[in-house]
RNA sequence: GGAGUCGUAGUUCAGUUGGUUAGAACGCCUGACUGUCACUCAGGAGGUCGCGAGUUCGAGUCUCGUCGAUUCCGCCA
């Protein structure tokens, strides 16, 4: 098909072109129909640029007048400088006076208006989604998400990292997420498996002297879904040898600053700050704190405060080994009706109240547990929390854990409610010493943490012979996550090169000899002739977009994401097979009750 | 697997205590209009109230089930 190709973009042009003859391709996205003069806003990509159209031109009028919205147009004519200005848009300076048209494709009415601020559902948005990536606000992620790929390109490059390709058709491991399987046909009755990341191929780089991989990879878990969480999704994945935790730290936040400092023009620090995993769970109450919040509000453990105090709850639950912990929120009004949400808010986490402490401008202090409480530990809960005037202490009692976790969500909650979290921050933080095994009361048995590659802190190898759970559940790992505004970003460790730690560790988690051999025979294997001590992270590529583009979810960070119940509701997917393609496979379907 | 919210015109929503012909805005169609840029003005078309049962003389409205979207917990690095 023959058309006139345009000269320029539709966000390009403005009052130094005037007079200058060009030619426009885009869509039609609005028509304003004066009866004589003729309005028309044409978009692509780069932005939108008005055209003019005359009556005394008539065919050129009468094509225009039957444009409808989103129809595809090549326009020709002449830069010139509008009579008035449209200050909104790069191009309002100018126009073009319309020499030719052409239709190159009609529209039907699209069943939403492409617009910035969209009105439409996210189920619609979904189906007709590359109506909605027409949209100024979505493209935007898009171009962002391709600045990051680019920088995260180059400056592996320059540290020299070797990207390779690893498999999407892998052995299904167990461990961690739920595989999304994929039948053999050639292999009747056996499975591959799509990578939750390529962690075991990353490794066995490391035996091969690749000794500094990168890989940005898509990687699937088949598990339910959140906003932050699609069942396909992106990493920048990372491996390198002969390498100590800090070794990988310095190239990731060499690689923050470089995307922060392009994307953003902002100066990250050179170093981020660190934070224990023991000290995060106890003060912030996550392995994921949110730093961004004015006066950071750090949970205060009060066990040692309340003691030989008269209330029973507090008692009863230092009797049974127990905590009392609280934190503060600072010169707020606190009504009757928050605090009454506050505690419908701790209830559903199994509490049976909020205790709180409302420190008057009087001198007063209001509570429902200070007739419990003496002036001695009223004012050494102040002293605790420095609470002046008008703070409120809000207190929970329990098994520790649970406090810890409520109170931080109590935190993000108040920070939520009244506002505390500076939403122009970015807050880094790099969250170390996890645990390496997790212990499972239901189960009783033991799971990794991370996951099972990951090396002890040398000053716990020896617990690795223990048979002490409690002794077992103290080994903390050479393991980490990187925080940002509250979001894990990042997650690696240094890994285990050596196959008598290995086994050790198997041997915790319940996996016999002849098990690990089964699922891990190949990488233990490859560990034999001669691993070098390594270690990397996985970045969660989605969630970074994300936080660039000051989204909740990371959706629209994804051009064909899919639904919380894992469909794509534009092609349809997943959906029913030919009785063929299962016969081929050796699979019958069996209805699940 | 569990809890919450939502589902009414092409779209976003309103719809009183269960009661006559289910409304508005935007979009769409027709007409008028030569400096608009959310053009304006006049007129018009457009409804399986997600789907299925039930209660009732009568259901958009109440009950139960179901499907879909979404948020959170469990799950997941």
């Amino acid at each position: 098909m023959n058309f006139s190709k345009r000269t320029h973009t539709c966000g390009e042009l403005n009052i130094k072109n005037e007079n200058e003859e060009v030619t426009l391709n885009g869509w039609v996205s609005k028509k304003r129909d004066l009866g004589g003069l003729l309005f028309i806003d044409l978009r692509d990509r780069y932005g939108i640029t008005q055209l003019k159209v005359i009556p005394e031109n008539k065919d050129i009028y009468d094509t225009a007048l039957k444009l409808g919205q989103e129809y595809v147009i090549s326009a020709s004519g002449k830069v010139l400088k509008r009579e008035s200005i449209n200050k909104n848009i790069p191009t309002g300076e100018i126009e073009i006076e319309l020499t030719a048209i052409e239709i190159l494709n009609e529209s039907e009415v699209p069943p939403f208006v492409i617009e910035d601020d969209v009105k439409a559902t996210d189920e619609l948005r979904l189906k007709y989604r590359y109506l909605d990536l027409r949209r100024k606000s979505l493209t935007e992620n898009f171009i962002i998400r391709n600045q990051a790929y680019q920088i995260v390109h180059k400056y592996f490059e320059k540290h020299n990292f070797i990207e390779v390709e690893t498999p999407m058709l892998m052995k299904s491991t167990p461990e961690g997420a739920r595989d999304y399987l994929v039948p053999s046909r050639v292999h009747n009755g056996k499975f591959y498996a799509l990578p939750q990341s390529p962690q075991i191929y990353k490794q066995i780089l490391m035996v091969s002297g690749f000794d500094r991989y990168v890989q940005i990879c898509k990687c699937f878990r088949d598990e339910d879904l959140r906003a932050d969480r699609q069942p396909e999704f992106t990493q920048i994945d990372l491996e390198m040898s002969f390498v100590g935790q800090d070794d990988v730290f310095e190239i990731v936040e060499g690689m923050f600053n470089e995307i922060w400092k392009e994307i953003k023009g902002i100066d990250l620090p050179d170093k981020f700050i660190r934070m224990s995993y023991d000290a995060a769970m106890s003060s912030y109450g996550t392995d994921k704190p949110d730093l961004r919040i004015s006066g950071d509000m750090k949970i205060v453990n009060l066990t040692e405060t309340v003691k030989g105090s008269e209330f029973k709850v507090f008692n009863d639950a230092l009797e049974s080994g127990g905590i009392v912990a609280g934190i503060k929120l600072s010169s707020k009004e606190v009504s009757r009706k928050i605090i009454d949400g506050l505690t419908d808010f701790v209830k559903k986490s199994g509490f049976g109240g909020l205790g709180y402490l409302k420190f008057n401008a009087d001198g007063t202090v209001q509570s429902p547990v200070v007739k419990f409480l003496n002036e001695n530990i009223i004012e050494n809960i102040r002293k605790d929390f420095s609470a002046e005037s008008s703070d409120t202490v809000f207190i929970l009692s329990g098994e520790k854990m649970k406090v810890f976790q409520t109170l931080g969500q109590l935190r993000l909650k108040l920070a939520e409610d009244f506002g505390l979290t500076d939403k122009s921050k970015y807050e880094f933080v790099w969250v170390i010493d996890f645990p390496l095994f997790r212990y499972e009361a239901d189960d009783k048995r033991f799971y990794a943490e991370h996951h099972v590659f990951t090396m002890p802190k040398d000053e716990y190898l020896e617990f690795l012979d223990s048979k002490d759970i409690n002794e077992i559940e103290s080994i903390r790992a050479n393991c980490y996550d990187l925080v940002l505004n509250g979001h894990e970003v990042i997650s690696g460790s240094i890994r285990i090169h050596k196959p008598e730690i290995q086994k050790k560790v198997f041997g915790i988690i319940g996996l016999s000899d002849e098990e690990a051999k089964m699922k891990f025979g190949f990488i233990l294997e490859a560990f034999r002739y001669g691993a070098p001590p390594h270690g990397g992270a996985a970045v969660g590529f989605d969630r970074i977009i994300a936080i660039l583009c000051g989204l909740n979810s990371i959706t629209d960070t994804i051009a064909f994401p899919k639904t919380l119940k894992a469909s794509s509701l534009m092609d349809e997917c997943p959906s029913e097979v030919s009785k063929e393609q299962l016969d081929e496979l050796g699979i019958e379907i069996k209805q699940k009750k």
